[in-house]
DNA sequence: ATATTATAGTCCTATATTGGAATATGTCAA
DNA sequence: TTGACATATTCCAATATAGGACTATAATAT
């Protein structure tokens, strides 16, 4: 069997994994509710690939629609999005700033430890 | 042309989008750095497949492989994650609870504008 | 009813990705 | 050098995806 990623439109990591649709995303938080219409101005892309797009982000549930007389309008429902931003926060402590911090702090306490057990035990009252 | 998303090797989320992959970021972040053996042994799939799984991360940058014998050790480089997480963060304010405080929020005062506009433009000392 | 507009969905094709097996590469030990 | 081990890479087949063109559906206007 060859199971590849979770599909597009079940996975929100595999959703968001496509450009357009983050832009697409982004446009609905800067912009509030939009139509497809304006989505497809606003994007330049041909009115069906915006739509397979939407029909992708509405079934991962990232965003909602409504009817307006003839159109169609989106808005965000980022509460999935939640999902990843959980994710990659577990990483924070893993970014730069913070592991330099961390990672010197750690280092020098190991430092000073092994000084300690090697030298006179001697402690400073800093 | 027929453009897709981009490359898995080039993006982030697209790197991030498959499992596994966020599997052995996870493994990485918890446990520190950790030979393809091991990662082999905790993950439970074939060598080949964590090996390319590595070698997307690598290519991506989230993962930085230093030489040990004969084995490759692996660790966490999370600062190309940020990118995510920022982008992410955008939507911060539209999640639920947030959402719903905002909304609300918005929604009342509107609706106590237009109420003064229509009556008799009182205005309370609050 | 019919035309028009807005959007979704379908069909087709090119491409990227994945897993699996097998193989190549590199490193150490005897 | 030869062999054993650790890992990367290559080749192949299956699948998911995305775009483009076109069609279907739905809502509105005439």
């Amino acid at each position: 069997m060859r199971m590849a990623r979770a599909r597009t439109t079940s996975d929100v990591f595999n959703a968001i994994a496509e450009p357009r649709r983050r832009q697409i995303l982004e446009l609905l938080a800067t912009r509030g509710a939009l139509a497809v219409g304006t989505l497809v101005v606003l994007l330049g892309h041909p009115q069906s690939a915006v739509s397979k797009h939407l029909g992708v982000l509405r079934k991962v549930g990232v965003v909602a629609v409504f009817k307006q007389g003839k159109q169609r309008v989106y808005s965000l429902d980022a509460n999935r999005l939640k999902t990843v931003h959980d994710w990659v926060k577990h990483f924070e402590q893993f970014w730069d700033h913070h592991l330099a911090r961390i990672k010197t702090l750690a280092e020098r306490r190991a430092r000073e430890h092994a000084f300690v057990h090697k030298s006179q035990q001697q402690k400073g009252p800093s």
